[in-house]
RNA sequence: CGGGGUGUAGCUCAGCUUGGUAGAGCGCGCGCUUUGGGAGCGUGAGGCCGCAGGUUCAAAUCCUGUCACCCCGACCA
């Protein structure tokens, strides 16, 4: 049966809804296939949940391709397993708890390693189980600070996450390249470019990490790529540091000396002030590079503990801080992964020796001093004095300053050196489509999941895991799919095949239309039907427009002449058709493509 | 979490400064006309003006609080 326009639940609207600024949010909600339920929380309409479903399948295939068996766990989930592995407490304000009416503790599931754990542990007990594979379609929430742009960032979701069983690293190896292939092929499928990337493993004990990100500059995620195809997320990317001096030359380097610097406490007050001072030799003149500055930060533990360091970057880069979560919590020697914030007047209040604007190295206050890995022995710096209205010039990193640890602590920049040596990087932006993970042991080895191996030995198994926004993939679709009209989806995940539209006011049209989308039927095609009588023209093509099926065919006055008009979505290329062979001719137009 | 903006009909918005019977366009119902690019005329339905307090004879409008949504930021020696 046809979707029939004239019943469909569906509203088009002529105007962008005031709440939507990325395009696929706009164009999904104005061409009626979502509609907003509650912040970061959307409703599927049919048309919606059409090319959601279409989404899904193809994940679903390629899935079971692999060897990968569905299963479906409730997004309810006790808090026992979530306590076990640490997570109830990790998750943090983004995991949704809820209580029952006896004040027992659940969890609205964000993702679901602990129960696929348990799961495994309660069915298997031998090596010869395994690889196992397991895999669900589920809806996953996360309680996002500011759910955003529509689909892409929401609060209830719809991911395919699956885990990998495997008895050994080796094995793990081919479960990771399984999926890693999988993932190429679904994407490919779906018509969405991606590209992976290296990523940050974490603190999860896991080795290798990708995330598939689809390039875009309203992507919420960073990547770097050189011409010769180095790619990593800016988060996993090192710096290569500058070659350390020799004592020899480090030896003929001037030695360190104080200088009045009045109100200097920004960095292009510095660099004007020191230019005036000392004017840098053989012509050049002193820059923010020049400079080091060394920022207070907080790094917030678990028990919302608040622990100050000072990290000391050259004075030309920005402060990361995703970038500093990453190393903090193995410098710091604490558990789990601390959050790092700047430090607030509080923080800094509890270290009165710091001198706000000209803190330096060998300052007093006796807090962690960290550096940026190009602050390499022999490099000499511009920076703080630990007094007021005092900088030191010529300090030397190693002769005149130590430090307690190195750490990725700034932005990657355009032009940065790739950490592989394959040239300059450059930055983009993508969103983040998929992510693929060697787990290792550490789910297994919290909950316990070991089999016995060939020689009647315990061992504790090894997890990877594996995850495909498929809300997010519908958004990203109409996001790389739509002009200013409206969308133009790929072929695969469309809500129909074709769209047919019966425009006059004859009853031979519309039993024209009808006969010409029984014929597309009967070809195995899926077809909406614009089959409204009373609604002009004009508004039937923008709607065919606005919903972005693939093909779509008129039949109108051209009837008159025999023809009806097959037009293309995306290219925007038209073509009279012979009623006659129409049906037959669109299904090959349709499978050609 | 910080800053800015916005909450009035299904959608897009006006009205608020200066308090006095709730508005427009689109959409929706009915009638007639129209039928290849978001039609015309006529006539209707539809609102707890985000929510709660307060001021006032009177509050969409002023005050306080609160909630929600959107945007930007979350980083400076």
């Amino acid at each position: 049966m046809p979707l029939r326009m004239s019943t469909l639940f569906l509203r088009t609207l002529r105007d962008d809804p005031a709440d939507a600024e990325v395009a696929s949010h706009r164009l999904l909600v104005r061409a009626g296939y979502i509609r907003r339920s509650g912040p970061g929380a959307y409703t599927w309409l049919p048309l919606g949940l059409r090319v959601k479903n279409r989404v899904e399948q193809i994940v679903r295939e390629e899935m079971d391709a692999i060897g990968g068996q569905e299963v479906q766990f409730p997004a309810l989930l006790p808090k026992e397993p979530y306590e076990a592995t640490g997570r109830w407490e990790e998750y943090g304000d983004a995991l949704f708890r809820v209580q029952d009416r006896k004040g027992a503790d659940f969890l609205l599931a964000p993702t679901h390693e602990e129960m696929f754990t348990l799961l495994v542990k309660d069915h298997y007990s031998s090596y010869k189980d395994l690889p196992a594979y397991l895999y669900q379609i589920q809806t996953k929430f996360r309680d996002e600070a500011r759910p955003r742009a529509g689909l892409l960032r929401v609060r209830e979701f719809i991911m395919k996450d699956s885990y990998s069983f495997t008895v050994d690293d080796a094995g793990l190896d081919q479960a990771y390249a399984d999926h890693r292939g999988a993932y190429l092929r679904i994407f490919d499928r779906l018509g969405l470019a991606v590209v992976p990337v290296q990523a940050q493993a974490g603190a999860m004990g896991g080795s290798r990490s990708e995330e598939f990100l689809h390039p875009s500059p309203i992507g919420e995620d960073t990547f770097v790529e050189s011409d010769a195809g180095f790619r990593a997320n800016v988060e996993a990317v090192t710096t290569v540091p500058p070659a350390a001096l020799d004592e020899a030359a480090i030896a003929a380097l001037p030695a360190a000396e104080v200088k009045d610097t009045p109100d200097s406490t920004t960095i292009a007050a510095l660099v004007d002030v020191a230019n005036q001072l000392a004017p840098r030799g053989e012509g050049g003149s002193w820059t923010a590079a020049d400079t080091l500055k060394c920022v207070v930060l907080t790094a917030v533990l678990d028990g919302n503990e608040r622990r100050q360091f000072i990290v000391a970057v050259p004075g030309d880069r920005d402060v990361d801080l995703k970038r500093l979560e990453a190393g903090i919590g193995e410098l710091l020697e604490v558990a789990g992964e601390p959050g790092v914030e700047q430090a607030t007047e509080a923080d800094l209040a509890r270290h009165p020796s710091l001198v706000k604007g000209y803190i330096g190295p060998n300052n007093e206050s006796g807090l962690p001093f960290f550096v940026d890995p190009r602050i390499v022995t022999g490099t000499a710096w511009i920076t703080g004095a630990n007094a007021l209205q005092q900088h030191v010039f010529g300090l030397v990193a190693g002769r005149d300053f130590q430090w307690d640890g190195v750490i990725e602590a700034t932005e990657v920049r355009d032009g940065d050196p790739a950490p592989d040596g394959s040239g300059p990087l450059r930055t983009r932006r993508g969103i983040e489509m998929g992510h693929i993970f060697q787990l290792g042991r550490k789910y297994a080895e919290a909950l316990d999941l070991k089999v016995l191996d060939q020689n009647g030995k315990q061992v504790v198994v090894t997890m990877g895991s594996y995850g495909i926004g498929v809300t997010r993939a519908v958004a990203a679709l109409a996001e790389s799919h739509h002009d200013e009209k409206g969308l133009a989806w790929p072929r695969a995940i469309a809500p129909a095949d074709v769209h047919v539209v019966a425009t006059g006011k004859g009853e031979e049209i519309f039993a024209a239309a009808e006969q010409l989308v029984g014929d597309l039927e009967a070809q195995g095609l899926t077809v909406l039907y614009d089959d409204r009588k009373k609604v002009s023209a004009g508004v039937k093509f923008s709607d065919v427009e606005l919903i972005g099926i693939p093909t779509s065919v008129v039949v109108g006055r051209g009837l008159a002449d025999g023809v009806v008009e097959v037009k293309d979505r995306a290219t925007g290329e038209a073509q009279s058709v012979e009623v006659a062979g129409a049906a037959a001719a669109i299904a090959g137009l349709v499978r050609s493509a």
